[in-house]
DNA sequence: AATGAATGAGAATTCATTCAT
DNA sequence: CATGAATGAATTCTCATTCAT
């Protein structure tokens, strides 16, 4: 039960904040749309602030755990395609949740400590990818960071702009083209400026 | 007086906002910052969301001001070098503003209407530059408006990048492996997957 | 223009109390609505009590005006219809009007003052004609604040019943029914109990 | 508890909305004049005219439960008398409700539903009694609606003017006075005219 | 006289959080 | 664990009125 009523309040939550805004959605919205009391909320979670950062780890962690593990003996392309697509699938399945990872990931009432959490959790893998990509001179030598930031940026805005036009999550040109360009700004490929 | 006291609110409306968010900025503590009366600021902005939306725009219009007018003379990557990097210094002149948009580009506080205006204001002349490279082959034929969000998001998380680390701006090499991403994922040169 | 723009203030007054309430008016929506600057109502009326007693007067003053003068040679019964067909009638020509001192007349932002002045002022004839009927004893002798008070009520009563059901201004048996208890509330000829 | 809050509140509303007119007592006045705190208003009444109209309602209802039940085999002005009678009684024993009632009854913030509910609630007797009136030729056969309206604005005149003259409520003549014209206005041994 | 920007006290309402049951 | 009434500080916005032009 009392599990239950905490998942019901992350949920009713995930809705409401994604609708309504951090702060639009007040915690006695929450409590009633997840049928919970008001009192009922504040024994989960001590208050709001750790509400959305337990949200918010848990969005990444699913989105982390929806990722396909890493399998060195594999190219480095075919792996990054792998995680892209497993990553934007996963996405367009949660567009709710995508949505409140955009919208929250700048937001002052996440805590900065969730915020870091986050990055390394679910981008390890990542990191890891295109480390190896370096070592085997398929990815630029651009620094790692800059790297992450921009793998996140350009996941987060393709995720975005399928689910704003739903009509194009199916369209093979337009899935290519979003892989095309993240696949091309990380490779050695292309031209050096 | 009335067009000054207007842009004081304005200008303590963007410290405020970033340094405490969107709610967290109360518009009386905003008056109290701009030194006008509450009142004053609804008699210029008809309401808080009118407020952020004014500013918002303001500082689009800002950053698309700065930006240098198309010379269709010139090489495709050159204009588009040149854009980039006077975009990146507008940004690192302004890191409150970037903050500002990178923070509420999501939020539900900023009006549709604004958030429409603005993206077609400021990335017009990225449109034509895109389809002007489209033409000579340089740019990759990807569909226009994911192309813009993806121009969109690499500028904003590479100054965003460079404003969280102030020592890594006058890297050369860091600004380079920006500039290099950005190029890549929009230019035929690369991986054609 | 000085007359005129007073004029148009009070026209413009009168519509907005009556649609939103003597408080949802704003002094400001008022002139806006008359077509004047804000200032410029402050320069007619020293302050919104002012208007309103001013407005109450004048529409008072108007009611009374269009009652006709006292016959004396003619029958209590004859002068008394005429009086209520003829105020009935301006009621009915000016619902708004109606409207007005029917909701203001218990106001707390009417001044007593005007409260008190308006009563005689209207009322006068009337009473002289109860008192000349109670002579001749076709008037019950009642106490004349409490009749003139009855008065008052009948007539408003009656005009906002024809005024919230237009389709019986013009049925005469509705037109008679009103009369007819009015003069037989007041009448000899009635029960004495 | 809660139930005695939600009438605390209620009893010091009814007070200040006489003295201070329906804006003039402000939610917060009105709170603390209840020894509860802001926000505990709000938990029982939605907004302010949820308030006025609950009170509203609860005031009717009390006249109401006040009035004698309808015995059939009395004679139908012995029922009207002791109608008035209750009522006038029920009406001088709580001054502040009447005024209540006389102010706001024309009041924008009253909300319409609360209006209509209102008055076929409390004149439901009422109406019964002159229908039976007219069966037996007693009172006269004038259209429904207009009756109703004017036994109530004819009852809350006579109890409004012996609130504001309380020396005179005792004064067996003017008491015999509001009840003749009463009972004249209605029945049919008054002249037709 | 007329204007309308500026004022700032005050209004209604919200909301995270507590706590007695 | 769960409840939901109660709290009161904080927030947005309104509005009568003033005054420099």
């Amino acid at each position: 039960m009392s599990t239950s009523k905490r998942q019901q309040i992350l949920d009713a939550a995930l809705l409401l904040f994604v609708e309504q805004g951090l702060e639009g959605a007040a915690t006695a919205k929450i409590a009633k749309a997840a049928g919970v009391a008001t009192g009922t909320l504040f024994h989960h979670f001590a208050n709001k602030q750790e509400l959305i950062s337990a949200l918010y780890l848990e969005i990444k962690r699913e989105l982390a755990d929806s990722l396909p593990p890493l399998q060195p003996e594999q190219e480095i392309q075919a792996l990054a395609t792998a995680i892209w697509n497993k990553a934007l699938g996963w996405g367009l399945a949660h567009p709710e949740k995508i949505r409140f990872l955009l919208a929250y990931y700048q937001s002052p009432l996440l805590s900065a400590e969730a915020r870091k959490t986050v990055k390394f959790e679910t981008l390890g893998v990542v990191l890891e990818l295109l480390q190896m990509g370096q070592q085997q001179g398929l990815i630029g030598d651009y620094p790692d960071d800059l790297m992450l930031e921009i793998c996140h940026s350009l996941f987060m805005t393709s995720a975005a702009y399928f689910i704003d036009h739903p009509q194009l999550a199916g369209d093979e040109r337009q899935q290519r083209a979003a892989l095309t360009m993240f696949w091309n700004a990380l490779a050695t490929t292309g031209n050096q400026l």
